[in-house]
DNA sequence: TCAATTAGTTATTGATTAATCACTACCGTT
DNA sequence: AACGGTAGTGATTAATCAATAACTAATTGA
C-alpha cells in the first residue's frame, strides 16, 4: 500500500493537484492560496516553500495539465493504426476531459491571462500539441493533414466550451 | 458635433465601454471598479448608481457583446446571397474580432466563471447565435446544416483562442 | 547523544478593494 | 431667491490576501 511517506516530491505533486482542482473550481485570481492549503491539507505559508509565488504555482500547473494531453496523444501516435488514427485521438482527448475535466477548466483561463510567462506557457502547449497531430495526421497519411488538424483542434476548443459553459447541445447535432 | 451632453444613458454606456476595456486587458477578478471608473472618467463610487453590483457591471457588458455578434449575423443574413452566406458570416465574425477584440476576450473569460447568472447569459448567447447561423445555413440550401454550424463555431472558438494568445500561426495552415 | 537537516506551523503585515455614506455643485422652475 | 432634482465627489470601512518572519517538532546520521 504504500502509505503517505510525505517526501518532499510527494507534497510537490499533492499541491499542485489541490492547486488545479482550486483554480478550476474558483478561477485563478479568486482562488487563494489558503483555499489551495486547505486542499492539500497544510498550512496556507508552507505552499511557498514549494513555490515561489501563486503565479509560479499556477504555471507549474499548466505543465502539468499541457504533459497530460501530450503524452496521451504520444502514446496513441505510437499504438493506433493509421486508419483509425483521427478516432483514437479523439477518444483520447475526450477522455481527458472526463477524467481530468479540472485541467481543461485550468487551460481555458490561462487562455486570457495577459501575463507574458503564462502566455508563453500556453503557445508552447498548443505548438507541441499541434506538432504532434500533425505528423500523425500525415504519418497516417491523411489528405489535406494541416487543415485536418487546424479542425480537430477547432472541434476541441469548441467541446471545452460546450463542457465548460454545460451546454452539451453545442457539442453536436 | 453635438458635444458631451451626459445624459444618464450616455454615462451609462459610456462605463459599459470602459469595464469592457479594463476587464478584457486586466482580467474581471484582478480588475477593479476604480479602473473601471478612471477609464469613464468618473468617481469609483458613481460606477455604482448605474450598476448595482461589479458582477451587474459585468452581465451588463455580457449583453453588450452578444448583441454585437447577433446584430450582425442577422444583418448579414437578410442581406447575403445563399452561396456566399457561409463566407459573409466569416467575414462578419473576422471583423467583429478586429474591431471588437475586447468584447470577444470578455466572453472568453465569463466561459469559466462560474456564477450561474454568468453562465446562463453565456448559454443564452450560444443558442441565439447558434439558431441564426443555423437557419441561415437551412436557408441557404446547405447540405449537414447542423454539421456545417457545429464546424462554423468551432473554427470561431479556435481563432478566438489563437488571437488571445497571439498565435496566428494556429489559426490555419 | 547531540547537531544538523527536514517538515511544518502560528502570527503578522502591508496592500488592496467593493461598497456605503455623507456631502457639494449645478440647473431649471416657479 | 428658494426649492427640488440631477450629477457627481471625498472619505471611509470591513474584509480579504499574498507573502514573510520567527518559531517548534520530528528525523537522521556519525
Amino acid at each position: 500500500m504504500a502509505k503517505d511517506s510525505a517526501t518532499s516530491v510527494n507534497r510537490k505533486s499533492e499541491i499542485l493537484s489541490a492547486a488545479i482542482e482550486v483554480f478550476a473550481e474558483t478561477g485563478y485570481y479568486r482562488a487563494t492560496t489558503a483555499m489551495v492549503a486547505e486542499r492539500a491539507k497544510i498550512s496556507q505559508p508552507y505552499v511557498f516553500r514549494f513555490f515561489p509565488s501563486k503565479e509560479a504555482l499556477l504555471l507549474s500547473a499548466l505543465e502539468v495539465s499541457w504533459e497530460r494531453i501530450v503524452g496521451s496523444f504520444r502514446q496513441v501516435v505510437q499504438s493506433a493504426a493509421p486508419e483509425n488514427m483521427e478516432k483514437e485521438l479523439i477518444v483520447a482527448y475526450e477522455r481527458i476531459m472526463e477524467e481530468h475535466r479540472n485541467e481543461i477548466l485550468l487551460q481555458m483561463q490561462a487562455q486570457t491571462i495577459a501575463e507574458e510567462t503564462i502566455r508563453e506557457s500556453m503557445r508552447g502547449g498548443f505548438r507541441e500539441v499541434r506538432e504532434i497531430v500533425l505528423e500523425a495526421f500525415r504519418g497516417a497519411g491523411i489528405e489535406k493533414p494541416e487543415e485536418r488538424t487546424f479542425l480537430f483542434l477547432a472541434r476541441g476548443m469548441l467541446c471545452n466550451v460546450a463542457d465548460a459553459i454545460d451546454m452539451p447541445e453545442l457539442k453536436m447535432t
